[in-house]
DNA sequence: TCCTATTACTCGTAAGTCACTCGTAAGTAA
DNA sequence: TTACTTACGAGTGACTTACGAGTAATAGGA
């Protein structure tokens, strides 16, 4: 995932970065120019415009002006895009690192995004292209619904463990229960939070 | 979206917050002025005007009365949650002003959220318990999935505009398109954004 | 070894655009 | 009257954007 910048514009990268940690708003071209020891405006632009061209930096889409108006890629109101998931598939990992908004009171190092694919959970009212929030942890209560590898193949279920082992309900009470044999190859991915459907 | 506020702002907003906490009612807008060593009300109000714009802040309702007319807003992250809204009956308002979180991008002042009530819009996977964010506004795209309310009955569907006039298709093919006749009291609740669905 | 082309970066300045400012005056409740 | 809110018009300068030209470093070719 490293973007291969030359170490001119990682270093221009990285203070804005510390400079926005610090107070807690985009510096402006001025401050920029002072704190990199750059002696002219049009550096700056240019440096601006060379990163937002990579795509490792925005400018502000409302504002452009005032402070405010470089924005740093990930603002903490997003989580990362994992993967595809498909009922009865492997996850199927994304390869450019894409990230998505979610409500803030998901933020969380743990949790993470998946998208679906297809009409496999359609039976849950998940529909192709809804995203899940996801929290990862290896165990679940019971009843929640988990994201579940059996042989590697994922699916949305909700957890129960029973005296005889693993079950995984589906949500809609139309469709069958799959009990976990010893044999199975068996791993909890996280347990989902929400779905988010965009409409448009 | 929205959020980044210019630091002159954010102190203006902070003076407010500070002072509702000291003395318990909102600023006058010359005290404010004193305070924050504006030289003019001119300026303080061109800041409500500015904050309110963003959503940020509210005034009286019944407006222009004594010193409490400001009244600071919450974090920011959250819309209102208008009423709830079941197929084929009319909008059910909410009576406490309840919010709920949202991705930030879809912070905006025209934008609410209704939660939907029983299972009417299965067919849409849309759930009991689901949540729909809307942007408020009383045209439509061709296509976009809108609020309707035919004859004070409220429903989510496609709009469509053909000559012979609004067609509502429903999101899942299996179902009737309602056409609306000249008869029927039609009006636009707003278009939906985007659906939240919270597990547990 | 020198020549040349390319890329990465730099400068300064001029033009444009809001963010924010002021003062004053009119309007509205107690 | 008093205390306060709303409205307008007109700055000003902080800040962004655009342009043109210049340097420094590297690589490749002859």
């Amino acid at each position: 995932m490293a973007k291969q910048l030359t170490p001119k514009k990682q270093r221009f990268l990285d203070f804005i970065r510390s400079f926005s940690g610090d107070h807690d708003r985009a510096p402006t071209f001025h401050e920029i120019m002072e704190g990199l020891k750059i002696k002219s405006l049009g550096t700056v632009n240019w440096y601006v415009k060379e990163l937002e061209k990579i795509g490792v930096l925005e400018r502000g889409k409302y504002n452009a002006k005032r402070a405010l108006s470089l924005l740093d890629q990930s603002t903490g109101n997003e989580l990362p895009l994992l993967g595809l998931i498909a009922a009865g598939y492997p996850l199927e990992a994304v390869e450019n690192r894409e990230t998505i908004e979610v409500p803030i009171s998901y933020i969380h190092p743990d949790n993470y995004v998946l998208k679906v694919k297809g009409d496999s959970m359609i039976d849950d009212h998940i529909e192709d292209g809804d995203y899940v929030i996801v929290r990862q942890k290896a165990e679940a209560s019971q009843g929640q619904t988990v994201v579940a590898f059996v042989n590697n193949e994922a699916t949305l279920k909700r957890y129960y463990l029973k005296p005889n082992g693993v079950e995984l309900h589906p949500r809609n009470p139309d469709y069958d229960v799959i009990r976990v044999s010893a044999e199975d190859e068996f791993r909890i991915g996280g347990v989902v939070l929400a779905i988010l459907r965009q409409y448009e």
